[in-house]
DNA sequence: GCACATATAATCAGTATTGAATAATCATGA
DNA sequence: TCATGATTATTCAATACTGATTATATGTGC
């Protein structure tokens, strides 16, 4: 799910393209938050184009082998969108990651992803009180001296559920302006 | 590789055990780091056994159907303990998870640990630094009316660093008394 | 006593991802 | 100039994961 966003937004943004092309925009863009293998971008390519989501055009340059060059399609862009809002609303996200929206943010529709950044902040707090109590519910199933240890688990994902709480109220702050 | 280190250290500590007895304290236990699907607790069962990792014994209680039963077998803690210190020394972690050897962490060697979240501290503010810099180049290829937005991408990434890196610290103090 | 939901248990077919292999072109420097 | 390595470009076989399906057992209210 999260490689077609990509590919569909590159393409949308920078496009049209080839497959080794899309491989080296999300590297040096995205390297830092994903990694999409070159089989998987061709992989997905060939899906897209079965689903008329991208349309594909054989290219001829100079003495270099013919090579694929695919095209966002408009119903590649109203799927793109779909994607994207359902990135966003995802609810359960123990990796925390959602890229490929922030990536792409100006291609959605502000309302929306208010409304989407509300629930996930409603969703944050939600989490880091249930992971209290659930904490103590865990432990007693965990051998007493691995306990001081395991703990450091939950403190983990405290730290970076209170991390994303701070960071969607700062999104919020910056999209009101 | 996470769902093999799961199966192993819950055989370890509770086994011996069948599929969905598998299944059902990983989602007691760590459903909250992580989400594993019944079928791919079997497939991974069934190329553990063919490894030699587990032994299956097929049991039958009371009217019910027969079902495997899965044991550890030496081998397995052997690779079990080499996942836990390899996943616990990847670099790449965008999606922060380290959930495995941290509830598993008393099956290691306490200056295993304390080695490699040392190397995950200096790794973690490496990537701090590397991001404000990388920032402004990959800023350049976004369209002027995205910058803003897309600067949260990077906002966010910060922000997990940071926790990251803070937990790191705590856990040292910690794992020093 | 029996309908209906939920829990237990496993499998299968379809989908996605990866490592490895292939092959051509380009840059370089000895 | 020509060998060597890096870059460009794609494909394939093997591996991994998921949704859907199947099937029995157990519990619950009526």
């Amino acid at each position: 799910m999260k490689v077609p966003v990509y590919i569909l937004g590159f393409l949308k943004r920078y496009g049209p393209l080839h497959g080794y092309r899309l491989k080296r925009l999300v590297a040096d863009m995205v390297s830092d938050f994903t990694q999409i293998k070159l089989p998987t971008i061709y992989y997905h390519l060939e899906k897209m184009e079965e689903k008329g989501l991208v349309t594909a055009e054989r290219k001829q340059e100079g003495r270099r082998p013919e090579r694929s060059v695919y095209s966002i399609t408009k119903k590649g862009e109203r799927e793109f969108l779909a994607l994207l809002r359902d990135t966003l609303a995802v609810r359960y996200r123990p990796e925390f990651q959602i890229d490929a929206p922030l990536f792409f943010f100006d291609s959605m529709d502000p309302a929306d992803i208010v409304a989407s950044l509300r629930e996930q902040e409603k969703h944050c707090s939600d989490v880091l009180d249930h992971l209290e109590a659930h904490r103590e519910e865990v432990m007693q199933h965990i051998p007493p001296e691995a306990r001081r240890i395991a703990g450091l688990m939950f403190q983990h994902h405290s730290l970076h559920y209170r991390a994303e709480l701070e960071w969607l109220q700062d999104s919020l702050r910056e999209l009101d302006r």
